[in-house]
DNA sequence: TCTGGGGTCCTAGGACCC
DNA sequence: TCTGGGGTCCTAGGACCC
C-alpha cells in the first residue's frame, strides 16, 4: 500500500530574539538592533531586527563589527527565558492547528496539517489563521514565514526563500522546479564542507547533483552520499516527529571573559556550568551516564589551520548522575588530561549525556545522604527564588554568577 | 572568515563479552 | 586450547542545524 501523501508546513519565527525585543519594549521598535550573549563585548550578533539587515548587519556577525557598519546599531544582551515563552506560546496555536507538531529549534516549527487542511488549499487556510494568532496572541511584531509541501526537506526550503513574512506553497509535481530554483546550501543538510566537497566534483547546483550517480555519492560521502541522492530529487523525511520526544544531551558552554591559563579560573568557570547542568537534569527528572568537557584554546594554532581550536573527553558513568559537583569532578580531570598547559583558554563547556529518565536513589550511606539532602533544598530554593537564589562560596569571586542577596554553599573545590 | 551557545547525528577503531 | 563470528560499549572527532 502506498503511503498516504502528508501535508507539512514549516513555520520560521522572523528575526526572532530581535523581534520578541521590539514587542516587549516599544521603544526598540524601528531601530535597528542586535541581541547578543550575555555581554555584549566579546560577543556576536544572535539576531538582528529587519531594519538592522537592511543596513548590513548579519547574523554571528561581531558585536564590533556590526558597530562599524551599523552605528546607530542598539545592542541587546539576550534573555532566553523571555524567547522561551514567546515560543511556548506560538506552539500552542500550532498544536492546535495541526495532528503533530515538531519543534525544530526555538524559533522553527514543523506541523503535519494532512489531516487537519485535508488539502494544499486548506493548508494554505491553516498558514493564513497562523499568522493572523500570532498577531492577536504574541503581538504585531512577531512574524512567521511559512513554507507548505509534501516534506520536511521542502516546506523548510520554501519558508527560507521569502522573508519575512512570507508564504512559499510547493504544490505536488512541482517540486523539481522549485528545488532548481534553489542553491545547494539551501537545503537543510547541506553545509559549507559538502557543498565544497561537491564543487571539487563539479556539482554547483542541485540540477547538477541529479547528475551524479548513487554509487559515485555513496563512495564520496558514504551513507550520507544516499541522502543527498534523495534530497536532489525532493525526497525528505516526511514523519513530524512529536515535540514530546527527550532530550539527548543537556550541555552549556562558556567563553570567558578574558582568556585564562590559570587552572583555579577555570575550574571556577567549569565548576558554574557544571551547577547549571545538574540543576537541569533534576528538574527534568534526567540522570546522565555520560559528560563530556571541551575547551577551546585563545590563541592561533600552530598546528592545526583553525584560528580557534580546542580539545575534547568523553566519560561514561556506571550509574546515572544529576549532580553539579559528581559532573564537575570527572569534567575537571577530562580538561587537565587533555589541555595544553602553555595555552591561554578561551571558553570552556560540557555536556551531560546518555539521558535516562529515573528517581533519585537513596543511598545508604549517611555523608551521601547529607549531599543529597543538600542539593534537594537548594533546589527547592532555585524553584522558588530563581537561579540566583544562592551560589557556591568559592564562586563569590567569578562573574559567572553575580553576588546575590541568596546564601552561598561552600564545599571542597 | 571561523566568532556565541544550544543542540543532533554519524564514523571508526579497539575493547570486551558471548 | 585454538579459531571464528557477532554484538555492544567506549572514546575521539567531524559535520550539520539554529
Amino acid at each position: 500500500m502506498p503511503t498516504a501523501r502528508r501535508i507539512i508546513i514549516h513555520a520560521d519565527m522572523n528575526s526572532y530574539f530581535a523581534s520578541v525585543e521590539q514587542q516587549a519594549n516599544p521603544r526598540l521598535r524601528g531601530k535597528p538592533i542586535g541581541v547578543t550573549g550575555k555581554r555584549t563585548e566579546r560577543s556576536v550578533v544572535a539576531a538582528a531586527s529587519r531594519e538592522a539587515k537592511k543596513l548590513g548587519v548579519k547574523t554571528a556577525m561581531f558585536t564590533w563589527e556590526a558597530k562599524k557598519i551599523c552605528p546607530s546599531i542598539i545592542l541587546v544582551p539576550g534573555d532566553p527565558e523571555k524567547y522561551g515563552e514567546i515560543t511556548e506560546r506560538f506552539n500552542a496555536i500550532f498544536r492546535d492547528l495541526s495532528d503533530k507538531l515538531e519543534r525544530f529549534s526555538v524559533d522553527e516549527s514543523f506541523l503535519d496539517v494532512t489531516e487537519t487542511a485535508r488539502d494544499y488549499l486548506g493548508a494554505i487556510m491553516v498558514a493564513q489563521i497562523i499568522r493572523r494568532r500570532l498577531r492577536e496572541e504574541c503581538g504585531e511584531w512577531i512574524t512567521a514565514s511559512i513554507g507548505i509541501a509534501r516534506n520536511k526537506l521542502l516546506a523548510k526550503a520554501a519558508s527560507e526563500t521569502m522573508k519575512p513574512d512570507g508564504l512559499v506553497v510547493v504544490k505536488p509535481g512541482d517540486e523539481i522546479a522549485f528545488l532548481d530554483s534553489c542553491d545547494l546550501q539551501d537545503l537543510c543538510g547541506i553545509g559549507p564542507r559538502t557543498a565544497r566537497h561537491l564543487e571539487r566534483l563539479g556539482v554547483t547546483t542541485l540540477k547538477q547533483l541529479r547528475d551524479v550517480t548513487l554509487d559515485t555519492l555513496l563512495r564520496e560521502f558514504n551513507s550520507y552520499g544516499a541522502w543527498l541522492y534523495a534530497a536532489a530529487r525532493g525526497m525528505g523525511d516526511d514523519e513530524v516527529v512529536g515535540d514530546e520526544a527527550d532530550p539527548k544531551s543537556v550541555g552549556h558552554s562558556y567563553t570567558l571573559p578574558r582568556d585564562a591559563y590559570a587552572p583555579k579560573t577555570i575550574r571556577r568557570y567549569l565548576l558554574g556550568l557544571c551547577d547549571k547542568v545538574g540543576w537541569r537534569l533534576r528538574r527534568d527528572g534526567f540522570k546522565a551516564r555520560s559528560v563530556s568537557a571541551f575547551i577551546r584554546y585563545g590563541d592561533p594554532s600552530t598546528s592545526s589551520g583553525h584560528r580557534f581550536d580546542g580539545s575534547g573527553s568523553e566519560h561514561r558513568f556506571r550509574e546515572g548522575v544529576d549532580d553539579g559537583l559528581a559532573l564537575f569532578r570527572i569534567a575537571w580531570s577530562l580538561i587537565e588530561s587533555g589541555r595544553d598547559p602553555d595555552r591561554p583558554i578561551r571558553l570552556v563547556g560540557i555536556s551531560a549525556g546518555t539521558l535516562t529518565r529515573g528517581a533519585t536513589q537513596v543511598s545508604l550511606f549517611p555523608k551521601e545522604c547529607r549531599t543529597a539532602a543538600a542539593v534537594m533544598a537548594l533546589d527547592r530554593a532555585t524553584r522558588r527564588f530563581g537561579s540566583r537564589a544562592w551560589t557556591r562560596a568559592s564562586l563569590l569571586t567569578t562573574p559567572i554568577l553575580e553576588r546575590t542577596s541568596g546564601f552561598a554553599y561552600d564545599h571542597e573545590l
